[in-house]
DNA sequence: CACCTCTACCGAAACGTTTCGGCTTTCGGT
DNA sequence: ACCGAAAGCCGAAACGTTTCGGTAGAGGTG
């Protein structure tokens, strides 16, 4: 290693082998000044040069990017933040229980896709989790005042989210997942009426004709926005609405639901196709049914929604509406970043979450 | 909102307003200097005051603090990145199939630990998921290339992990998550030994002769350890190894473990008990197990490794060691920023796993 | 009273970028 | 041949901290 030590100078021209780049180990690295000396220009040529601005010559621009490229430059964040007042980091507030990651596929998912897109742009994703509601306001707050974050996602947005006044308040740049059509902010979307309907057009063909609905609970506007597009499909087929049991996204909830629905209840008085409002309540409501003696598909047809690994392991497979959840990480991602660099951002809504039929559905009871 | 606009002055100290503190919505926050000029000292004894650092006499502290507190001072992170050589922040790359989150309930609760420690020393995590090995290498590379943290969690050690040379190589401040014994830098460790002589004890006491194991993949440390230590809980009951299957900690890996061990075979060849290596297998041998009508706990009996939430619902409920992962990210946390303040850090162990019986392990057959 | 020490505080440099106004140089147009 | 514009490049300020050397004054000592 024939690097001066110490503080590096303009010398730093002298050191003129053509090794490949390489990283200090120590926090004495190579810094814009080096390359500027290496190339014979001044630094804000550099800037400018990397930066792919305007008012750099091809001839030197070549030059600057390989001095750059033989000293191995790594362009500061630190400085680089400090200077153009941005993080290159974005934000993503967790808030639900810890032992959500656990079950709901959803985060893994959309956050490997929020990745793909804020790697390429050299941005980084904050991941931060809030079991209790004012915490995560408070972690949106803080994350906001010192600035460690550029912009954040909204997902898992309630009714009257108080996220929404306060990213508005801070200016800070947000984009929603699943928001409602008025959300004041730009938004991604998947639709699920589609796949809803889908669901009930395979019910219904199927011979079902009592149906039911294990929504989510209501303070998410998810839970309202499915069991609307329930109702519809299900009016369509001049069917009566049928009952709505309102879970809790936990597999206890569809074992709860399941008792609430199955017990005391003559044969003829059941559901004989019944949806919960994710994967995970549909297997505690599977799993409950079974105990109760009521099998599926042959008793009881009943389905998912979100598309789990887990559900096609289960036996019988569970029946869902699969969305994409990466896909919708990959679009937020790209959103946030456009609102980031100022751009106009318009909502964008990727393909609708379809039919999944798998085992737990099938034709209703015959004496039914 | 009597605050001048444009950029600050010295002049703040005339915006005697006492207001409580308040973030300004745009860029143009109260900075040190406000602080400074509000209290009638300098900037550096605003910084010294605020860092708690000697050299500033308990009244001006306290004049100071009061004047940060008025003005609603947050120190910028982006100067104090700058200046002190330090991102504030730690990195955790999930080095696995973007679909681990979904079903592993580690992550979830090992990078709930961690934030609990990180917050309230105002440090961040930043989280990045790379689904191949050499991209997580990289990862981890231009994560320390721009020091964009100041230092790592090396979770899910692999034998003879690249990882390792490369923190060192880049002196980047790490901490392994379950390392081997001989890991050259600080580790965490929750020790399997105890839960899984303990499962093997139950078994044996419950009449189990012929056991088998299904492991991890290889390349993974914990694999080799709990393969170790399994064998030698065995040995110690005079019995013979017993059958060992290498898994993948899927639950696919569990239902081709389940076929390899269970089809084809006399009802004495088979073994009574089977421990998976991680829940999720379990639960996929369970169910394969299940269709090839070996009833668990009556013909065999089935443990898994972690204590997963869905362990509790299916039926048999799974037995299992139950390890805390939630602890193990407040220790590694602990540790990491010990590390990064250049402090001595010690290894630390916290509570064993334990074994937590449940439904699907039992008495071995009466014929066996 | 002269000298020294210590404390509290200040000023300025440093961290590594980006940005912007201004200076040269070049070149096309008349 | 001259002028103006535009392009290429430079220097310096700015971003908001931390840190370090230095200074004034208080207080103690001989």
């Amino acid at each position: 290693m024939q690097r001066v030590s110490g503080r590096r100078q303009q010398s730093a021209a002298l050191a003129c082998n053509n090794r490949p780049a390489r990283v200090d180990p120590v926090n004495n690295r190579v810094t814009i000044v080096d390359v500027a000396a290496r190339a014979g220009v001044a630094i804000s040529s550099v800037s400018s040069a990397l930066n792919d601005r305007p008012g750099v010559s091809e001839a030197t621009r070549k030059r600057i990017v390989e001095a750059a490229h033989e000293l191995g430059f790594v362009p500061s964040l630190r400085g680089r933040s400090l200077s153009s007042k941005r993080a290159f980091s974005v934000g993503l507030v967790v808030h639900r229980d810890p032992s959500v990651l656990e079950s709901d596929p959803f985060f893994g998912s959309f956050i490997g896709g929020i990745e793909t897109v804020l790697d390429a742009q050299n941005y980084a994703l904050i991941l931060q989790m809030g079991s209790e509601k004012i915490e995560t306001l408070e972690r949106y707050r803080s994350l906001a005042a010192n600035r460690r974050v550029d912009g954040v996602f909204l997902s898992e947005l309630g009714v009257e989210d108080p996220r929404i006044p306060l990213v508005e308040e801070l200016g800070l740049p947000a984009v929603g997942v699943n928001a409602e059509p008025d959300f004041p902010l730009p938004a991604v979307r998947q639709s699920h009426v589609e796949g809803i309907r889908e669901l009930v057009d395979h019910l219904v063909s199927h011979g079902h004709r009592r149906l039911a609905l294990v929504t989510g609970p209501t303070e998410f506007i998810h839970a309202g926005q499915r069991l609307r597009a329930w109702s519809e499909a299900v009016a369509a087929h001049d069917l009566a609405p049928g009952e709505v049991v309102e879970g809790d996204f936990t597999y206890e909830g569809g074992v709860a639901a399941a008792s609430r629905l199955l017990t005391d209840r003559a044969p003829d008085e059941r559901p004989t196709a019944v949806m919960c409002s994710n994967d995970l309540s549909a297997i505690g409501f599977l799993a409950r049914a079974d105990e109760l003696g009521v099998r599926a598909p042959d008793d009881i047809s009943v389905a998912g929604f979100d598309g789990i690994a887990l559900g096609s392991y289960i036996r019988p497979s569970l029946s869902t509406i699969a969305t994409t959840p990466r896909l919708l990480g990959v679009e937020a991602a790209r959103m946030l970043l456009a609102a980031i660099a100022g751009e106009r951002v318009d909502d964008v809504d990727i393909a609708p979450a379809r039919l999944l039929p798998r085992g737990s559905t099938g034709p209703a009871p015959a004496h039914s």
